[in-house]
DNA sequence: CTTGACTCTGGCCTAGACTCTAGGGTGTAG
DNA sequence: CTACACCCTAGAGTCTAGGCCAGAGTCAAG
């Protein structure tokens, strides 16, 4: 199928498509006569990758690099499951930390809540926040 | 402390501390009398805070919003409660997302373990991430 | 065989998030 | 008082991830 199918399947544009192919996320599909780009259902399937990956915050060259994984061989396997490891441990502690946000801005919600029911009126700095900001700096001050 | 230190304890640059200056992120802190920045334990606080969020794939815009929640007051809170409560399911969303890429890479790493015990030679392609490539594209093909 | 929708290459442009450079002032230790 | 590390501003440059043309060719329908 041609570029503007892809388009419509994907909803990436024409540019964000062959820029891929320029910068090697994407092989070069192969050609009409007259030179139009002809890919296939597993084109549009690494685009969909593609897109899933940079939606949860991943690079292009870190896609490029879980593309690589994706095609290598079977004996290349012990050498990608390194590779694999360390990138599970990167997400997992990406998700940690997102759930730890999370937690926080959800307490922060509940106290401002109640704040607001005691004491619609006063002027007192929102605790919203306040406590995302703690880090491990120990010996600072 | 003078912004030398404050480079030791972040691991930001001199010059992404200015920018952040320069773009609202950060409250210009006091000088010396020669014009040099004298940065509160409360800056280093709010440096890694950005930090922080930006690992987690927080844009600088979206963070400087999470600032202002930080420092609004109690009285603006209704308002407040609205973003943050859209905050808090997007983050939940990426959260999910990466639960689920998480599962995905576990899965595919187990079957390329076993895979390698089984026929440690053969030239098969790898089966890992050929799961994280599919999605819901039903009608396609 | 012409029209209109689609696609091609090449090149320039942009926003975001810095980084680097030049040219000069500051602070403090010896 | 001078050396040297540190800091200042202003402005230009970089990298990422594309967007946006222009000018030209292609494809399918009528």
């Amino acid at each position: 199928m041609r570029i503007g199918q892809i388009v419509k399947y994907t909803g990436l544009s024409v540019d964000a498509i062959r820029f891929y192919e320029r910068n090697g996320l994407l092989a070069a599909p192969a050609r009409s006569q007259g030179g139009f780009r002809l890919y296939s259902a597993a084109d549009l399937s690494t685009l969909e990758f593609i897109r899933n990956l940079q939606a949860l915050g991943f690079s292009l060259t870190e896609i490029r690099e879980f593309l690589a994984l994706r095609t290598h061989e079977l004996r290349a396997c012990s050498e990608m499951r390194k590779k694999l490891d360390r990138k599970i441990k990167d997400i997992h502690a990406k998700r940690t930390a997102l759930v730890k946000l999370e937690d926080e801005l959800q307490a922060a919600l509940q106290k401002c809540n109640s704040q607001l029911k005691r004491s619609p009126g006063k002027s007192v700095a929102c605790p919203v926040l306040a406590a995302a900001g703690k880090s491990k700096h120990k010996g600072v001050a």
